[in-house]
DNA sequence: TGACCAGGTCACCACAGGTTACCGCCGAGG
DNA sequence: CCTCGGCGGTAACCTGTGGTGACCTGGTCA
């Protein structure tokens, strides 16, 4: 059973795990292309994604749709045509992360600014990446 | 300058940075003990956050302090007392975390319940991990 | 002959995060 | 007196794994 509500210091706390699930590299990406219309096959995700491998577009569906976000469907045609869309529980996502990309979009300059003041502040030592 | 409105495909994307910083594996639970009081100390905060290391934590409030979500604050005091706060940039996270935190806990359990199914109808070649 | 489809497989690496040890300084306890 | 622990970290080192790129299949369409 997943911890209870605020329980945000344990590891097992929903909100930690959820944010390990959308905070995998192409998730969001993958969120916003299969949102746009109902269902999208495998070569059309790999256009909207520019840059994802197909390994890791194949390996980032699996995950999602083993989590429920994501449905696969197999038209069983000679080649196989598989169609990937949001399922409802990945469509109910669609309200946080507009919360959250609101927030980005009206506060990630702030959060530039206070970076590079930073970085001429203290310009040496430096944390590089570890983001 | 950051990518513009719901170009969630450019890998400068606002949200997507968001994502990369809060999903970090310590931060939320830095934010929950931030959040509490207006100002808490080193040890308190390793006492607070089971399990991290003085060295993840020291790393992890020096990115926060560099993307202005928190505040450090040396009394000059012997030996130092170190006081770390949330900025006002810091505090309107709260919100849109709050919605994330709502979705994960009234959903999770169907993304547990999902990931079983998933994993009894097909017990081989799983992705383990792959988060 | 080639390209597209939906991936699978192998090899590789960068790095976030963990571990351990250590520092100077202090006050409390025996 | 000496030692022990708390404080706020730093330095060195190691590992797991998410991500990458290159190459493979086997069929169909042009």
């Amino acid at each position: 059973m997943t911890a209870r509500r605020g329980d945000l210091l344990d590891p097992s706390c929903p909100t930690r795990q959820l944010l390990d699930r959308i905070g995998s590299k192409w998730v969001s990406m993958l969120f916003l292309a299969l949102g746009a219309e109902d269902e999208v096959r495998f070569a059309e995700l790999r256009r909207r994604a520019p840059g994802i491998s197909s390994k890791v577009l194949a390996d980032t569906l699996r995950v999602l749709e083993r989590d429920g976000f994501v449905s696969r469907r197999v038209e069983p045609t000679v080649p196989p045509a598989v169609h990937y869309g949001l399922t409802p529980l990945g469509r109910s996502l669609a309200a946080p992360l507009a919360v959250l990309r609101d927030w980005a979009e009206t506060h990630m300059a702030d959060v530039d600014d206070a970076r590079s003041a930073y970085d001429t502040r203290a310009p040496v030592g430096t944390p590089k990446s570890m983001l």
